[in-house]
DNA sequence: TTAAATAGACCGACGGTCGGTCGAGAAAGG
DNA sequence: CCTTTCTCGACCGACCGTCGGTCTATTTAA
């Protein structure tokens, strides 16, 4: 992060956003962080809406740069991309769990609707060529199987985005379960099993999902609830 | 809509939530179109959400109360009663054009996204029940097949509902396409293809999808862009 | 000298609150 | 049975704090 008042305000803002949500967050609250008037600010920005595009942008730019990046290392087979892609969007850390916490409720918040629906619409615009172009070779090696690649990967994406949103409001409501943890894992593997179906693919996809890092999540989640 | 107070108000709410988008619909904007003060409002909501709440459940009510009533009128296979299920999504009438047009703006505009996504949300509940029995029948029947019904249900639902997101969008920027009406056709038949095949169905789907229909809304909706 | 950057007082609109009015109907008294 | 008193809650609208955004003055840097 440059240390240019514009790029402060940009990452304050996106530690309010995560953290309280855009709609909680008041242009004020930015100013007092970042210690500047408001006629700085819109300076900068000419609304509070610009500044929430941009921190999209931002982030989803950067978690594209770094599919890309784990892609174009391996000259590897449509079926590894494929798996290199799938995992990728699950990289939770256990080392911030609290960060994660955090960010789950505010992101999941009726506060944070805006941004998130940015968010997964720029994440499919961006995602949908790197995808279709994981299908078509898929294709071309003969183990995936469809008329209309690019708009099966919008499918997918749209499916993983929205099916993502289902497993997000486990973890939130993890006390409301008996086996939130069971569920997930149930829940994980059929979208990779329904991805399976949509392309008709020969081999089966690798779910690298980690059932202990679940758990881990899922007691803390748990713990904090208790707390409060 | 009974004559009550409380009743003009969520009649009128929904007109505006429908017309002008939740965001930008006032308090005052609703009282004086009812005729009453602010306090009158707020004897009988305690929120602007509450009201949002309460409309988006009535409006999920009335369209499940109509297709249980299409559903339960005939004792038929659960082939036919899928395919009830589906075609009762996409009930466009040709006679309200303008009112679609001005529905479907709003809806899809950034001021209405928690009204978006609370219908959502609760089609989701609602649904899938209805659903999940259906494809239970299916399974019975023979003619589909999964371990996991309820969860496919679950799967079903989303995936149409986000998918249907992406529908709306070509209608809406029909202009930046040359054939939206292909492309929508396509979309759509292609989400029965993608049922089909998570539900491993032994019969295809009848895509109900009335080509006529739409290329009236794209012709309307083309119109109306040229005038504005 | 001039353009960009910074400052903060100010604005109107918003969601929501609060003390209070008023009329209908129950209760009480004759 | 009539009349007065009391209670309740629908209804009112002035008012409040907060918000996103504007405007003009001042400072800074090239």
């Amino acid at each position: 992060m440059r240390a240019t008042i514009r790029g402060k305000i940009l990452a304050s803002a996106r530690r309010f956003f995560f953290t309280k949500g855009y709609n909680k967050t008041s242009i004020q609250n930015i100013i007092d962080d970042v210690e500047i008037a408001k006629g700085t600010f819109y300076h900068h920005f000419k609304s509070k809406e610009q500044l929430l595009d941009e921190i999209s942008d931002i982030i989803v730019e950067q978690k594209v740069a770094k599919i890309q990046r784990d892609l174009e290392n391996s000259a590897d087979d449509a079926f590894t991309k494929f798996n290199t892609f799938v995992n990728q969007q699950t990289d939770w850390k256990l080392e911030q769990l609290d960060l994660l916490y955090v960010v789950l409720t505010a992101m999941y918040s009726e506060h944070n609707i805006l941004f998130q629906q940015k968010i997964k619409e720029k994440n499919i615009v961006r995602y949908l060529p790197i995808l279709t172009d994981i299908i078509k070779q898929g294709i071309s090696e003969g183990i995936f199987d469809t008329d209309v690649p690019e708009l099966m990967a919008e499918m997918i994406l749209r499916l993983s985005i929205f099916w993502g949103d289902g497993i997000a409001e486990i973890f939130l409501r993890a006390n409301n379960y008996q086996d939130p943890v069971g569920l997930i894992v149930e829940r994980y593997n059929l979208l990779l099993q329904a991805i399976e179906r949509l392309l008709d693919a020969k081999k089966s996809l690798l779910g690298l999902v980690d059932r202990s890092v679940i758990e881990e999540i899922i007691k803390y989640i748990r713990e904090r609830k208790e707390e409060g």
